[in-house]
DNA sequence: CGAGGATACATCGGTTCCGATGTATAAAAG
DNA sequence: CTTTTATACATCGGAACCGATGTATCCTCG
């Protein structure tokens, strides 16, 4: 995931680590901060893979920076990942949001369209956080209310995000005409 | 978290790491399956802790099963780890519904009004996903719409989640007069 | 002009994660 | 009667994560 923010937000225009973790910061910060000994093997990682390059720009601020350019290698990867996400990248939340964030680089609609509709199907699987046997519980079927809570909550995010899904492949599938 | 879930889920009954497994892949497995390959480790890390107790019981059904019992020290640990969760259990919503789940097992009424309260501050934090600058982007002056769906979708969770937050922590404080 | 904070990069070591693989047994299916 | 599926546990190695710590510069404010 933190490796799709960054060939995502270097897509967009050539960063420093630096720089690059102030974005990822912003986007995701907040709910699971980055931290520079998992960002910094990361952006070797990719250097290594040769997804990115790195290009020394001696003292201009403080520290000598390293702007980090992604190759043609590396915009080919974010747009295979993007297109083909692992199973945990459409499930989970935080993974999701970061598809969500850099889909539009994935300049086809019908692709676009096709990720969206993953996310859909996982969506409109009846599943529950408890059963009883393999029975799925309802909310009201519960005592605890913090179990309640939980079933809740996530009833609301599904619902508001099914719409926008529905709305959005709407909109996508006019575009791909 | 996943020593969370093994804590809770042995407070209420023992149980062998196969059953276990079962429980949590209920819990979180549709968001984020638990592999056996982490699960066992994370039991063996809790018994060398001396949170919980294995007794071996050969041969009933196919392999030896290995009953696994919380200890007085497990119970303790696991209401201190839900009386005062660390700050990504807090704000990583795969983690907080883990405390969620469990959280009826911290006693006091006050108690557990305090680790909603500190979900509440969390979410009435202005956080957004994008910035101009320092200024929370809303979804509407946002072009891309996934973008733009982020927000959406984040937005309705927020409200969803501070009106249950709100009305069960006015039931807590009724509850601890 | 000295202190503190922001900028910028980096490593180290311990912990955790997880896919792949292995070993058995018992029950159900064909 | 044989294959498959479910039960049940376990290890290994590579990858990833992350807190702590270190280094050095520049800017701002008092």
């Amino acid at each position: 995931m933190l490796e799709l923010a960054i060939l995502g937000f270097l897509h967009d225009t050539p960063l420093h680590g630096y720089e690059l973790r102030k974005r990822i910061t912003a986007l995701t910060g907040h709910v699971k901060p980055v931290a520079e000994s998992t960002l910094y093997p990361a952006i070797k990682r990719l250097e290594n893979a040769q997804l990115l390059e790195r290009a020394t720009q001696p003292g201009s601020v403080a520290a000598p920076r390293h702007v980090l350019t992604l190759t043609e290698e590396g915009g080919r990867e974010l747009r295979r990942r993007l297109a083909d996400p692992a199973r945990r990248d459409i499930t989970d939340e935080n993974r999701w949001f970061t598809v969500l964030a850099f889909l539009r680089h994935l300049e086809d609609p019908e692709a676009q369209a096709a990720v969206l509709r993953r996310r859909l199907a996982f969506l409109e699987e009846p599943a529950s956080f408890f059963y009883d046997g393999d029975r799925p519980l309802r909310a009201e079927e519960l005592d605890d209310p913090f179990r309640r809570g939980i079933l809740t909550i996530a009833r609301a995010t599904s619902q508001a995000e099914l719409t926008w899904l529905r709305t959005t492949l709407d909109s996508l599938d006019a575009a791909g005409h």
